[in-house]
DNA sequence: CACATCTATCTTTTT
DNA sequence: GATAGATGTG
């Protein structure tokens, strides 16, 4: 009956994975492995043997991307029942498993999810409320550290008790208070809704009991990015009958920043004895030059198991390593480069991407690509659901759904203006806390607010009187309907028709793709009819998941720009990876923060990427970025690739070009040094430098004992010197 | 209270 | 070289 999966074209230890009985199982999978394949297609074999059915299947990804083109595979395997499956990311996983049961949490069941940029503002309204300085403590700060404490599944009291340093004791001072006004709020940030479904497991055992029956198999892709919290949850979810398949690469774990624990893949094995490993070693994806490299660079880490890409497909290309004189030349040669490509190898454009280490990076190479007429498209960076007119839209939505999200209130009270400024908000929202009574209670009765004046009650009342209004709008209309009246009726859409400036129709235009958004959420939902969470409280669940990176859009003709995290995953023909500088690539802060090896896990990701041909640029110097100009030597990873795997070229070192992007008369402008540099003498790295006989030349690199190097322009050679002997001058 | 102007800081990566 | 926040003015 049910139908036959092919395991044919598979290689023996994916046949393994696939085939592997029950019990925890690890599968240590290389890049380019074909580790979807074998997630994939071991899902189609428990459903096709009968050992499982769909609804009985938990698959968990990183990334919203990730999961929908994992359903896609399985579904073409074993067709519609595939359906049926729980194929998520771990937090929508959890919103979902959470909706059910947060009031034994404090919660309701229409909790609002809270991006990074509503916490942080909850954060400082916070500590506004403690009256602590945000100069000298930064919210965003708070909360990383509240960040990394959840992720540990560390609770307020317990890391209060914790605490030893000033530091330490205000941070816990905030983050007692943050818990209870998000419970307040009835809303959870990206973190809680790991940490509160591991309290409701712990806690209560039937639902413990109920989640563990309910799925047979849970397997997890990207282990190695797990932190503690969700951990923990996967053990709880698997329970007893510890049917845990994790599928990772620890040379791939590129989330440390983000509390991942590399320890949760290096140690599987210690926590589950009986655990079954199978390691994925061909790689189908690179040449080998290509895999030789990565292999090279990735050999200098030693929080790794020992393992060693292979493939039968030939050398190819050598790697070509470049280097350039700044970011400008840097953009222009990969533009070139990216033309060369396309017209005379043969290689399409889409099949390209460039790899940058941050966002910023990104701007030059636009500004070059369409100099040179190439399209391209840039995954991730400005985030869509960030920009201000799509959350205070989204903002309403959530004020009508969560009654008690004050800070949904806050975003939307003034917007489009009211008269409500930020004292009448602050006497609102401090007798909200006062009196304890939610948001919404108290804005419909603003004359009890004490020192309102009559001016604000009327404003006040009249923007509680058009909420009221759509919150008694039928509950079954399409989301995208709501969402038009709230525009329209919130006075939101006139006010931005009334400024008639191109920013403002900029602004129409995304909420009439966010109204599309939901058009198509309407028709989806239509289609499976299958959810039993209210419509409007799913389409914000949906999109406070979502962000830029899920958008799969394979537009024809078009280059890929985007940074090296967000390259996880993906392939391509061609792979230019720039600003390959020690301080860029590696990152300098990384760098001081003993990040190194991890840095270098990236490098890995960013090389295994690349298909047939791969380039590495560096620029000699980089900026001025508010007037700071880098000068960094190429990036120590460039080195760790054995010499007859590459090819290098570039333009000729000097600092002719390096002057000339200078702004006029900013001659003389600061240089920081690199990150390695120490200071003996009185030129610094980046110095441009006269020598009585060698002439102009750059300061490139300073050594123990006071000995400087110096690039010379005139040949472009590089010379150690003893620098308080050399005679040279500062210009 | 709203708006204009100035300023500091950004830029490591994101569910 | 942008943007958010602070400060000042009407």
């Amino acid at each position: 009956m049910e139908p036959q999966v092919t395991l044919e074209g598979l290689n023996p230890r994916q046949l393994e994975a696939v085939e592997s009985g029950d019990g925890p199982l690890l599968v240590v999978a290389g890049a380019g492995s074909g580790k979807t394949r074998v997630l994939t297609h071991r899902i189609a074999h428990l459903l096709s043997t009968g050992r499982a059915r769909p609804g009985e299947i938990l698959a968990i990804t990183f990334t919203n991307r990730a999961a929908a083109e994992m359903k896609e595979r399985v579904e073409a395997l074993i067709g519609p029942p595939a359906r049926a499956m729980w194929v998520t990311t771990f937090h929508s996983a959890c919103a979902r498993m959470l909706r059910g049961d947060a009031e034994r949490l404090g919660y309701t069941r229409s909790f609002t999810i809270y991006d990074e940029g509503d916490a942080v503002r909850m954060i400082k309204s916070v500590m506004a409320e403690l009256e602590m300085d945000t100069k000298a403590l930064p919210p965003k700060r708070v909360k990383a550290r509240i960040s990394g404490a959840k992720n540990e599944l560390i609770g307020p009291e317990e890391f209060m008790a914790a605490a030893d340093t000033w530091l330490g004791e205000q941070v816990a001072e905030v983050y007692a208070l943050y818990e209870k006004r998000m419970i307040e709020n009835n809303a959870m940030d990206f973190d809680d809704l790991l940490v509160r479904m591991v309290n409701l497991l712990e806690l209560f055992e039937d639902v413990r009991t109920r989640w563990q029956k309910a799925f047979h198999y849970v397997l997890v892709d990207e282990y190695q990015d797990t932190n503690h919290a969700q951990y923990r949850l996967l053990k709880l979810l698997a329970g007893e009958k510890r049917n845990l398949m994790v599928v990772g690469d620890e040379d791939q774990s590129i989330y440390g920043f983000r509390h991942a624990d590399i320890r949760n893949i290096l140690d599987f094995e210690k926590d589950f004895p009986d655990a079954r490993v199978v390691k994925l070693e061909q790689n189908y994806r690179s040449t080998q030059t290509i895999l030789s490299g990565a292999n090279a660079v990735v050999a200098n880490n030693r929080d790794r198991r020992p393992k060693e890409l292979w493939t039968e497909s030939d050398q190819g290309e050598p790697i070509q390593i470049v280097s350039l004189s700044d970011e400008h030349e840097e953009a222009r040669w990969v533009a070139g480069e990216v033309e060369r490509l396309v017209t005379e190898v043969g290689i399409d454009t889409e099949e390209i991407a460039v790899f940058y280490r941050t966002n910023a990076m990104s701007r030059v190479l636009e500004d070059t690509l369409v100099r040179f007429g190439v399209g391209y498209r840039v995954v991730g960076g400005t985030k869509f659901y960030e920009r201000a007119e799509i959350k205070d839209a989204v903002a309403y939505v959530q004020y009508l759904v969560n009654p008690s999200d004050a800070i949904a209130f806050s975003r939307i009270v003034n917007s489009p203006r009211r008269g409500i400024g930020k004292t009448t908000l602050g006497r609102i929202l401090t007798h909200a806390n006062t009196v304890g009574e939610n948001i919404w209670q108290v804005a419909s009765e603003p004359e009890k607010v004490p020192g309102l004046g009559s001016a604000a009650v009327r404003a006040v009342d009249s923007f509680q009187a058009t909420m009221s209004e759509l919150r008694d709008l039928p509950e079954d209309r399409d989301v995208a309907e709501i969402l038009e009246s709230i525009l329209q009726r919130s006075g939101y859409m006139e006010a931005l028709e009334a400024e008639r400036s191109i920013e403002a129709q900029g602004r129409i235009e995304n909420l009439e793709e966010l109204i599309s958004v939901a058009r198509e959420f309407d028709l989806n939902r239509g289609l499976e009819g299958t959810s039993d969470i209210p419509p409007l409280e799913e389409f914000l669940q949906q999109i406070s998941l979502y962000t830029e990176q899920d958008k799969l859009i394979e537009q024809q003709e078009l280059l890929t720009l985007m940074t090296l995290h967000n390259a996880k995953g993906l392939e391509f023909d061609a792979v230019f990876i720039v600003g390959c500088e020690d301080g860029v690539f590696p990152h300098s802060r990384a760098l001081d923060e003993g990040q190194e090896e991890e840095e270098r896990r990236l490098c890995y990701v960013g090389m295994t990427r690349a298909r047939k041909r791969l380039y590495l640029t560096s620029a000699r110097s980089r900026g001025p970025r508010g007037g700071f100009t880098e000068v960094n030597g190429p990036s120590r990873f460039i080195d760790e690739i054995p010499d007859d795997l590459i090819e290098r070229q570039g333009s000729a070192p000097g600092i002719a070009t390096v002057r000339s992007y200078r702004a006029p008369g900013s001659g003389s402008s600061p240089v920081t040094a690199s990150p390695r540099a120490t200071e003996p003498v009185a030129v610094a790295v980046g110095d441009d430098v006269v020598h009585a006989s060698f002439g102009e030349g750059v300061v490139i690199g300073s050594e123990p004992g006071g000995v400087i190097v110096i690039r010379f322009a005139a040949d472009g050679s590089e010379r150690k010197l003893m620098a308080e002997y050399a005679p040279i001058t500062r210009r």
